[in-house]
DNA sequence: CGCACCACCACATAAAGATGCTGTGCGGTT
DNA sequence: AACCGCACAGCATCTTTATGTGGTGGTGCG
């Protein structure tokens, strides 16, 4: 098994000291760059003994920032993997550096033999985050806790049924009457039965009277 | 320090027995409640000795699905989280858990001991994924390579402008002649024309014929 | 001049929306 | 058993909107 080709980008030299020290002591890496920032790295590409596999890069760099610096990189390096160390755990940073292609994001304070099994899950096709970097990305695809939102009533209090408030939903959600007869398993003239009933009960006669009343009731 | 009070749900007796042996061994948790489904879940709640903080369950379960259970468990217990621990590993199934509420994603073939710093990561507000799991996710919010598609041209190879591509754009994303002058900033009777052009280089006669072309060109 | 883009008018057809009316079946209540 | 509420469905009719087609004209640019 040859040993995985990596660069590090890291502008504090202390920093950059010990995790160059920490991989090249490891069989599964080569350190073929180590530099202190994405200029420097671009530069040195051609340079290096070969080609790095795996990119391990800090965000706060002098120059372009390391997230700024992922499409340059792999603009030149297609098939590179790129994973962010950095201290900043921001939801907005870590969104950033992910879709501009990072494919794994740890916070500076991750132990070496830690990072060392990182690194190794990313050479074997995994995306290793730390904790506090999943929950944003796990969070992300979750729905909001919404408000509870009561149903609409009419000026005298009418109360509309379950099956009514779906109709609602539908025409909220800007479907036509066909759209709602496929969701709700109905048919189209059950779909305009119940709007006749709601529109009797809220005293409106359109769709977009619905939506005004949908609207003013979210404020 | 108080154990974390952790629920199992596993069909399997044996993977059952062993995750629950394992599971009470370790002085950080406490096995409240192990049950091989997700309605003998929800039914054991009352009896088990605290509510579950954190749930591990299968996916592939009698009865409910462990994805189809996560919205009833969170109904029951709003602050649990859950840890879906599956052979599942494909998009579909990661993707339906984590957008449910599963606050992690791990494969059956984790290790215990790999397993205990994952269900303590829980605990400590991360969300544990297994590698391919990880990797499902972190390329969701990365731009497809996209295919570069030829615009469409005529049987006898009449090119469309620009602007009539727009139009043809606009039919495929399903918009009406409106939202598509919107879109372009034009008239719609500006759209008629454009539609008119389109349909007599591409020799066809409504959005659906478009629409075919263009489904056909997709392959 | 030719082309691309933009706009308007007119008309016809298809689809979506709105309203009136009627009927059936089911579950719950009195 | 009768009644009520709810859900579902169909028919009829009318109105509004979306789509398609024919024709015409104006402006700017190469």
């Amino acid at each position: 098994m040859s040993a995985l080709p990596i660069a590090l980008i890291e502008d504090q030299p202390l920093i950059r000291e010990t995790l160059h020290g920490y991989l090249c002591e490891q069989p599964e890496f080569r350190c073929v760059l180590t530099v202190a920032s994405v200029e420097e790295f671009l530069a040195g590409l051609t340079s290096a003994p070969e080609p790095p596999a795996l990119v391990l890069s800090d965000i706060g760099l002098p120059g372009l920032s390391g997230i700024a610096g992922i499409p340059l990189i792999k603009a030149r390096l297609p098939a590179v993997d790129i994973l962010m160390l950095s201290v900043y755990t921001d939801a907005e940073r870590v969104f950033q550096a992910i879709c501009a292609g990072a494919v794994g994001y740890l916070v500076k304070s991750t132990p070496l033999e830690q990072l060392k099994e990182h690194l190794l899950q990313v050479a074997a096709g995994g995306s290793p985050m730390s904790p506090a970097v999943a929950r944003h990305v796990i969070r992300s695809f979750q729905a909001p806790v919404v408000a509870v939102v009561a149903p609409l009533t009419g000026p005298k209090g009418e109360q509309l049924t379950p099956r009514e408030q779906e109709i609602v939903q539908g025409i909220e959600d800007g479907l036509s009457y066909k759209l709602i007869a496929d969701r709700m398993g109905i048919s189209v003239d059950t779909v305009r039965n119940f709007i006749r009933l709601v529109y009797r009960k809220l005293h409106v006669n359109s769709k977009g009277e619905i939506m005004a009343l949908a609207l003013k009731r979210r404020g």
